[in-house]
DNA sequence: GAATCACGTAACATTAAAAGTTACATGATT
DNA sequence: AATCATGTAACTTTTAATGTTACGTGATTC
């Protein structure tokens, strides 16, 4: 399949909302991760069934942080995202009949599941806030303002 | 992308060659691996050209193991096949020029890296050795014999 | 209360890479 | 010389994310 980018395409916008004070729309989310609001919409409904995200209908809305950044873990967007297939390896058929072939499967499946955990753990050390930091970082090593990075809205609603 | 069963695929694949004493055809092992003789070829000539396997043309040709099982680690296998793609999952676009993306794509990429390590860990600690230890375990468990598994071919060359 | 805005969602097209398939060239054996 | 088996290229199929379009529903504004 195509490679799936939900999980680091999340961060992106999350980083975003942080720092913005009005609701963003799902148009104006779009255009800062290069797709389109139907593809936004998709993406980040899991991040609201979790509570980790609000959406508000009409006039003025969009989409919101619901929690402070130090409060959500990477781990926990992963499985808001519904906890999608991490990988592009297989580890054969699960119910063969062969037993080489169950020998071979589960030796995979074996490497596949630690390197699962480590990612999993990875993850659940490190806080959105974390990556505002290092955004920090990046901004004040090329001597930005967060002012370089406000959203230029139409400010109407 | 479709999933990549390639590694296991060729683990089972070595498990038979070790088995038997005359070379296995790319139709003896498609059949093997429910597959057809050109999968076969393709996927088995990088471990031909890491010297992991030797293939032999013309009559009584085949594929044969070139080393013992426990001279061979799954990741060894895994390199000779190219080393595939591990992830189904991306880090977003490698050059953005969006700071929070960065920061969004660093952090995945990062999670992703320590998982990859520990998968090739795992992977170089084991040989093949062990996993035919471990189909002579799941052998003995069902009560059979090694003769139960010997190859059924036409023996004429 | 009508118009507008923005999310919610379904349906369909596009995309990318492994896997499946077919065909034929090359080399080895009989 | 005929046959067997690999080597390889070209093309099709498969699968799930992504892109796209369209329309329904709820909220806000006037």
């Amino acid at each position: 399949m195509r490679q799936d980018n939900r999980l680091p395409r999340v961060l992106h916008a999350l980083l975003h909302l942080d720092g913005m004070k009005d609701p963003a729309t799902s148009d104006q989310l779009a255009e800062m991760l290069n797709t389109n609001a139907a593809v936004v919409r998709r993406t980040m409904a899991g991040l609201r069934d979790q509570g980790i995200l609000t959406s508000i209908k009409g006039h003025g809305g969009g989409w919101q942080l619901a929690r402070p950044l130090d409060e959500i873990t990477l781990a926990e967007i992963y499985k808001a995202l519904g906890a999608p297939t991490l990988f592009a390896l297989g580890c054969g058929d699960e119910d063969s009949q062969c037993l080489m072939e169950k020998a071979a499967n589960t030796a995979t499946a074996r490497a596949l599941e630690m390197a699962s955990q480590t990612f999993i753990q990875v993850l659940s050390s490190v806080t959105m806030a974390d990556l505002a930091d290092d955004f920090e970082l990046r901004m004040k090593e090329l001597g930005l303002t967060p002012e370089d990075f406000a959203y230029e809205g139409t400010g109407q609603h």
